[in-house]
DNA sequence: ACACGACCCTGTTCGC
DNA sequence: TGCGAACAGGGTCGTG
């Protein structure tokens, strides 16, 4: 679910029931995630208002009225539910509290926001908003690809000389912020580039159209996400949710979509992890 | 500096 | 139907 357009998406969904609301109430039911939570959280979040709600990569970030800045990470598994909002003539109550419900914010207005995640590979902190992006989380991560610090000369000068496969160097944080597995394949399919490829191996002119691609690619996401999300009505309320159309992730033995191509859709393993691709179209 | 594997943890799916 | 193995969209750390 999380990587930089699910991320964006659950923040949208969480402006109207958090930004410029108070945190009534702040309940913390275990001690860490993946790393151990803030000392003495509820009572640092209890009674703080939620002056902005950002992201930055695959964070979260909840500026607050204390000086402290909330960070967010979802993980592979984690979620961010909403109960008792009003939907229409509808209005949902909150639901009973569930495994791995870790993390409960009764706001302001009368929204409950619970973070669940399963697998607890997600992260919570606070820090103190003044020190911005210096938080050990934040401070290596590269530029956000859809900012315009996200340049093809910046991308072919990073990508220059390193012998990792194309689909590992853009999982790399530090090179680009908030691509993850599916996104990736997505992106190399789009562009015709084999993800076996050496970064370091690409044309200029071939690194440098990746940009766009990219940045196609998660704009097209964000937007479906929204879309899905305007429609969407449970009664638990959940974010971050949508269908995707994609191409090659998860479509091994299926045909290609590229129109013409004809060719069949692969699976590799990188780095320990899969990656689909077309080897017809692919290159 | 880089590349790779192991690891973190739980839930779901797949093969026998 | 049971049961273990494999796998899952995140990232960190240690090793060679």
């Amino acid at each position: 679910m999380p990587e930089l357009p699910e991320v964006e998406t659950v923040r949208r969904g969480l402006l109207p029931v958090m930004e410029g609301k108070g945190i009534v109430q702040a309940q913390v039911n275990r001690r860490d995630l993946r790393f151990p939570l803030p000392e003495r959280m509820a009572a640092r979040l209890t009674g703080a208002r939620v002056l902005g709600l950002r992201r930055r990569s695959k964070y979260i970030l909840a500026d607050l009225s204390t000086g402290e800045t909330l960070l967010v990470h979802l993980g592979m598994s984690g979620r961010m539910l909403v109960s008792g909002v009003a939907q229409g003539a509808f209005y949902h109550h909150h639901p009973a509290p569930a495994k791995h419900d870790h993390v409960v914010l009764d706001m302001e207005g009368g929204a409950r926001v619970t973070f669940n995640d399963a697998r607890r590979f997600g992260a919570m902190d606070l820090f103190d908003t003044a020190s911005g992006d210096a938080h050990r989380l934040l401070r290596d991560i590269g530029p956000e690809p859809l900012g315009n610090m996200f340049s093809e000369d910046y991308l072919v000068s990073r990508l220059a000389g390193r012998k990792t496969p194309i689909k590992a160097a853009l999982l790399d944080q530090t090179l680009v912020a908030g691509l993850g597995n599916i996104y990736v394949s997505e992106i190399l399919h789009r562009a015709g580039v084999d993800p076996r490829r050496a970064a370091g191996r690409l044309s200029a002119r071939r690194a440098g159209s990746l940009v766009p691609v990219i940045r196609a690619v998660l704009a097209e996401a964000i937007e479906a996400g929204g879309s899905s999300l305007r429609d969407y009505r449970q009664a638990d309320g959940e974010l971050g949710y949508f269908q995707h159309a994609f191409r090659v992730y998860d479509r091994e033995g299926a045909a290609c979509l590229k129109p013409g191509c004809g060719g069949t859709v692969a699976r590799v393993v990188q780095s320990g992890r899969s990656s689909f691709y077309c080897p017809r179209c692919q290159r």
